[in-house]
DNA sequence: GTCTATAACCGGATAGAC
DNA sequence: GTCTATCCGGTTATAGAC
């Protein structure tokens, strides 16, 4: 296990150099086709170089995360800037997620399953990823803040943790997803975004009371003692 | 990719002992401990015969879970042949999940992951899972046929493959579940039966028709494509 | 002390002789 | 249907270079 932070500005060179080289193949060629001989040979480096940067080929899939994070937080941020309606900007956001994921579509199933293995150090459960984890839910908290719905304190609350967690769902569907222009993802997120409001909006309801109690009551008790 | 189905006597032995190797040392040392070299040794035959029964060790993977299914089948008819009550059908059904699974805790991690893979042979989504993923719906259609409960037709047609799903995500739960006796997973499925339950009941309130109807729709639309 | 390189090790998978 | 020998790729050990 290797250091993590290059300490000189060759170092730093260096772990550019090999995490550009992975991401292009990852691209290229895939996740499980992509060799870290390759990655190496493209990056310019020996084999043992790219591992004192990245103690796994895992750790390389992290970065690859908060890549495709911040091309989909810059592509939201002008919708954010000028849009009120909830709605419209939790349609316009997931619609941007998988808009920005599209050229890793290919990628996107191994280095799925390859996160979702709980022992993993990446699993987005997990403490390695919380940062990461943190600043997406952040960016959910930004779309409902942002708008002019009126929520109630106990659901908003809930809300960006759970938006995060439906994205990942809309993700997973969008992986298995073979339909041209990927429109089925596309139907499904205008779907569910629009049920997703209106169930926020019926909260209120005196029938309904009772269940959002215990749903909430039940997603803290899940959650909390998770990503404490 | 060798044969899977044994032509000879010899070779159904062959087969079984090799199977029962996997699973004992899968129990012992967990999935990726438990090397291909070791479950040969323990079967005692060679490393190319185990390939010949088992193309790759995940496919080792898929008899463990038609095991584990079967081991619950079992543990579950009593109750389902004498109980009507839908909501203590379907607690009793998710209880005895975990309760069955309880001995591969430490292995499902990585087992969960290895099948979550959308292009793995395995995956629970896929083709090659189809024979047990039926088996598995047929069972949860039989928890909810069997009982007194009377539900929609719409609903009712959905509801096998939903709670098949919802039990994936029980078992995702539990997996991360490191509190003493799986104390929490326990509560987290009588919370969630019972709100299924009452959803269910609820469903045919007027202000929730028409979420109901568009709820349904989206996710035959999803669900049809892929299962068909 | 910070990087880089070479040479192994290990385990999943395959080829091909018997 | 069973074996041995081999490949291949992730990972590690460790020795030297800056």
């Amino acid at each position: 296990m290797a250091v993590e932070a290059p300490k000189t500005k060759r170092g730093e060179t260096s772990r550019a150099v090999i995490l550009n080289a992975a991401l292009d193949l990852f691209q290229e060629r895939g996740y499980e086709a992509t060799t870290m001989r390759a990655i190496a040979d493209r990056a310019a480096v020996s084999l043992g170089s790219s591992y004192h940067y990245f103690p796994s080929k895992e750790h390389l899939v992290l970065e690859f995360y908060r890549h495709t994070h911040e091309l989909h937080a810059a592509a939201i941020a002008p919708l954010l800037a000028r849009e009120k309606d909830l709605a419209t900007r939790l349609r316009g956001t997931i619609r941007a997620v998988v808009v920005t994921c599209e050229p890793f579509h290919a990628v996107a199933g191994s280095i799925f399953s390859t996160v979702a293995n709980p022992s993993s150090p990446l699993n987005p459960f997990g403490g390695a990823a919380k940062p990461l984890r943190d600043d997406v839910v952040e960016l959910y908290a930004h779309v409902v803040n942002g708008s002019d719905a009126r929520i109630p304190a106990d659901i908003a609350e809930m809300l960006p943790l759970t938006l995060w967690l439906y994205q990942m769902g809309i993700l997973y569907f969008w992986i298995f997803d073979r339909s041209p222009g990927r429109l089925r993802t596309l139907e499904v997120i205008d779907e569910t975004t629009d049920l997703i409001v209106r169930l926020v909006g019926l909260a209120n309801l005196p029938v309904l009371r009772g269940s959002r109690k215990r749903v909430l009551g039940l997603m803290k008790s899940i959650v909390e003692p998770q990503f404490a």
